[in-house]
DNA sequence: GTCTATACTTCGATAGAC
DNA sequence: GTCTATCGAAGTATAGAC
């Protein structure tokens, strides 16, 4: 009973630190914001983290792993059809999403400003998805015929891509009056409309 | 003899800080920055355009305006088919984008973090686009049976985050090595690709 | 129009008391 | 662990000479 989850000074900083970089990205997030937000000073932020940067990659590196091991998971289950494969992929990368909106926007602005940091992690993944289920079934349903030519690539980032834009889009979408219940009305139509769409591109000679 | 276009102080002024706007965002752009690198002091600045936010949004609307007329012209051109329209839309976007590759950026960077701006923009857009020639004829060819039933607004949504998909992407893509000669034909081929797939999944039954 | 010089503000970081 | 106080660096804005 001493201790709640996440009531620590610690995890306060996180939480908020958290929300801040997601909302406005690093340069556009002070310490001092946080710090007030969190109800603490800034000399405590550096206590803990030492650095705004160390602050900013303890919470984008946990965030971006947890999402990247989800993909790889589902890329390399092996039971799975193709179109299961693809359908199951929408789902569960949305619904992680859905937990997390705004990574996709986390991650886009660190590559943009912060390549270096992802030069590794990205060869790594690269190379895990060529080799993956997902890819091989690619190109054994190709020669059986059962679905035309694609680069896995091209399909592997428009699913991606297509998953991640309401996201990265949130704040348009907002504008135009997509938001709370209608925004989570929004998200559940897609997972189906990209997966059929998708699978129609495929299956059609 | 006396004058070249854009060798002016203030277009030249304009034009670096465009640059460093779209590259690093507003928060991480400086106007020593845009000093230094226009080749003039920082007074200057102040001098055209008064401050680093108006600055700032001097250039953003005028690269907005110029895409959102674009849209807007293919939206309602009168003598295209559905499918033309589509492939001419994704196609002249995409050119446009090419012109202008940080604009998608530059619009979800300032949609989240200065929405006030767009609110009346994108009633009007809205408001034009539910009147356009393509839901006419999407409610068209739907009534006749030629294509499946989808939300306009779905339609439009998955259309324009393909378009900018590669763009908003591009330093992930990079880091994948996707730059360049390859950066160039990537984008060329998804123009097919999303055609194509676009139109499977509308022609589908 | 363009420059120098400078006042004012904000930020990240740290020293040191408790 | 937490706070106050303060520093140096970087940024914004303006006054005033040319």
């Amino acid at each position: 009973m001493t201790e709640q989850i996440g009531d620590n000074t610690e995890e306060k900083i996180r939480a908020v630190a958290k929300k801040l970089f997601t909302e406005k990205g690093y340069s556009g997030t002070t310490i001092r914001d946080v710090a007030e937000e969190a109800g603490v000073n800034v000399a405590l932020l550096n206590y803990y983290f030492r650095s705004k940067d160390k602050l900013f990659k303890a919470i984008f590196m946990e965030n971006f792993q947890e999402y990247s091991d989800k993909i790889s998971t589902i890329l390399f289950q092996e039971d799975l059809t193709l179109e299961t494969r693809i359908r199951h992929f929408i789902n569960e990368v949305t619904d992680q999403l859905k937990k997390n909106p705004d990574l996709p926007t986390f991650i886009m602005t660190e590559c943009r400003q912060n390549a270096e940091m992802f030069q590794g992690k990205s060869k790594v993944y690269k190379e895990k998805f060529e080799n993956s289920q997902m890819v091989k079934q690619l190109k054994e349903e190709e020669a059986k015929g059962n679905i035309r030519h694609i680069d896995p690539l091209h399909l592997h980032f428009i699913i991606s891509s297509q998953v991640m834009a309401p996201f990265l889009s949130a704040p348009v979408l907002q504008i135009n009056g997509i938001v709370g219940e209608k925004w989570e009305q929004f998200i559940e139509e897609r997972k189906e409309i990209i997966a059929d769409m998708i699978l129609a591109y495929l299956k059609k000679p």
